[in-house]
RNA sequence: GGAGAGGUGACAGAGUGGUCGAAUGUGCAUGAUUGGAAAUCAUGUGUACUCGAAAGGGUACCGAGGGUUCGAAUCCCUCCCUCUCCGCCA
């Protein structure tokens, strides 16, 4: 959410800034909605002024005496006006508060100018795509991927985008996610098990609700969200919450499986390992101080890429330009792993600042020491890493001659063997 | 799931219809005292929205939402959470 305060007062700055980001919006009807609202609160206060002047006074009456039921009979209408005028603010408020949750967040001024994803920047590219994966195929074209990696009985047992992982793939699965948990432990963040379900509340401080809706599962009782993400519950975490300064920034990482509905989504994106509704994903989170939220950025981009580094991977930094940056993000990096196989970059990670945008839904803040007073942390995000697309392109760019796929000496120790295997 | 008890400010805890944003204690901050500290004393100590150039006003908030009433922390209803006992259960 925005601060409503810049709206007000520089509306022509907030209309540019969204622009860059090429999300349709209505600041005029915002604007509006919030001036009836401010003078409809003015009202209602005004009446409700009365009221409790009127109560006071009659405190100090005997009961029962002339006076006073003179005064309960004058204050009945009042009693009447106040309900409604207040029954009429609840109403705008409201609207007013969904107009707010409506704007997109405004993109920082080193974000790239641009309407898709043709127009992001490569930020840095680290190792050789072209030398990558000499024996490389798609790796669902790999001998023994479905023996693996079992999409037909996933299929059956719940449906497409949910496989079974078998025996060398549960475990490589496994050992990536012990090994993306304990490189982030080392590298500072703490771990947290959070919980997979989350309330409306959660989703919305986030940016989930009410903007992506229909790419959560929702459970039919409870009204329950699987959660996409670990950011979510992570987030969260301190939602109306007042840190202390001094404890800034906080890091903490957590693995979760990861629930995503993508609708609408089709074609070579969805094969394979690409692209599937449950994958299991180890996430960073910083609560940070405002004048640092983007030299926490650099950083936390740094450390998603080290992970890449240790693995082996060939990867490249996108800089997201305004119409690629989402609803919730000020600035965005993504990272994308090659796939030799393929031939195509996959995205493994998004590294996010949001700066004030979800602290302020979430009311995350810290109290200034030089103020004394609380003021709204930045929050930001990355993933480290998507467990399948990473392991896809370990499958195509480690592929042997003899079948087998050569695992990264990091590790080998979390997986307990050289070589995976698919006889 | 059933029965019962409870949810008040940083914490503890009073308040069962009226001048209550809320006693008291602890904590915290500042000042006095001290060589320094402890102890003691004094003063202060929430958040948010809104009006205002400012000074300063106003309103809301006692788990959440609704209701009764001239007036609700206090009465009624619904929901959430915590605790105790029972049931079920990885």
């Amino acid at each position: 959410m925005l601060d409503p305060k810049i709206l007000r007062e520089s509306p022509d700055l907030v209309r540019a800034a969204i622009a860059r980001k090429h999300i349709p919006v209505d600041i005029d009807a915002v604007l509006a909605i919030d001036a009836e609202w401010r003078t409809r609160l003015q009202e209602a206060e005004g009446l409700r002024a009365a009221q409790k002047a009127a109560n006071s006074a009659m405190a100090a009456l005997p009961k029962g005496s002339p006076e006073f039921l003179a005064k309960v009979a004058e204050m009945k209408a009042v009693a009447a006006r106040v309900k409604e005028s207040e029954g009429q603010l609840k109403e705008h408020e409201e609207r007013f508060r969904q107009s707010m949750l409506s704007l997109p967040n405004l993109p920082h001024a080193s974000v790239p100018d641009g309407g898709g994803p043709a127009d992001n920047v490569v930020a840095a590219t680290h190792g050789d795509p072209a030398a990558a994966g000499p024996h490389a195929v798609a790796h669902w074209e790999i001998p023994g991927f479905e023996r693996l990696f079992d999409f037909s009985r996933g299929a059956k047992v719940t449906g497409a985008g949910f496989p079974f992982y078998v025996g060398d793939a549960a475990r490589i699965v496994r050992a990536l996610v012990r090994f993306f948990l304990e490189e982030n432990g080392r590298a500072g963040y703490g771990e947290v098990q959070p919980p997979i379900l989350v309330n409306a509340a959660s989703a919305t401080a986030t940016g989930q609700l009410p903007d992506k809706e229909g790419q959560m599962y929702e459970t039919t009782v409870d009204r329950l969200y699987a959660v996409p993400t670990a950011e979510v519950p992570l987030t969260n975490f301190y939602r109306d919450e007042i840190l202390e300064e001094d404890a800034l920034p906080v890091n903490r990482c957590a693995y979760t499986p990861c629930f995503r509905r993508e609708a609408g989504s089709y074609g070579k994106d969805v094969r394979g390992l690409n692209r599937l509704h449950q994958f299991d994903k180890v996430e960073l989170l910083k609560w940070v101080h405002p004048a640092s939220s983007y030299d926490e950025l650099e950083k936390l981009r740094g450390d998603a890429e080290r992970l890449l580094r240790l693995l082996g991977l060939p990867y490249r930094v996108l800089s997201m330009c305004g119409g690629d940056l989402g609803f919730a993000p000020a600035k965005k990096y993504d990272l994308e792993v090659w796939a030799a196989g393929q031939k195509r970059w996959l995205e493994v990670s998004s590294c996010s600042n949001f700066e004030a945008f979800q602290a302020r839904r979430a009311q995350i803040r810290f109290r200034s020491k030089a103020t004394g007073r609380p003021e709204l942390v930045h929050t930001l995000n990355g993933s480290a890493l998507a467990v399948p697309r990473v392991l896809a392109a370990l499958l195509e760019n480690n592929l042997q001659p003899d079948g087998r796929v050569r695992i990264p000496a990091a590790l080998v120790p979390h997986f307990g063997a050289d070589h995976l295997s698919f006889s």
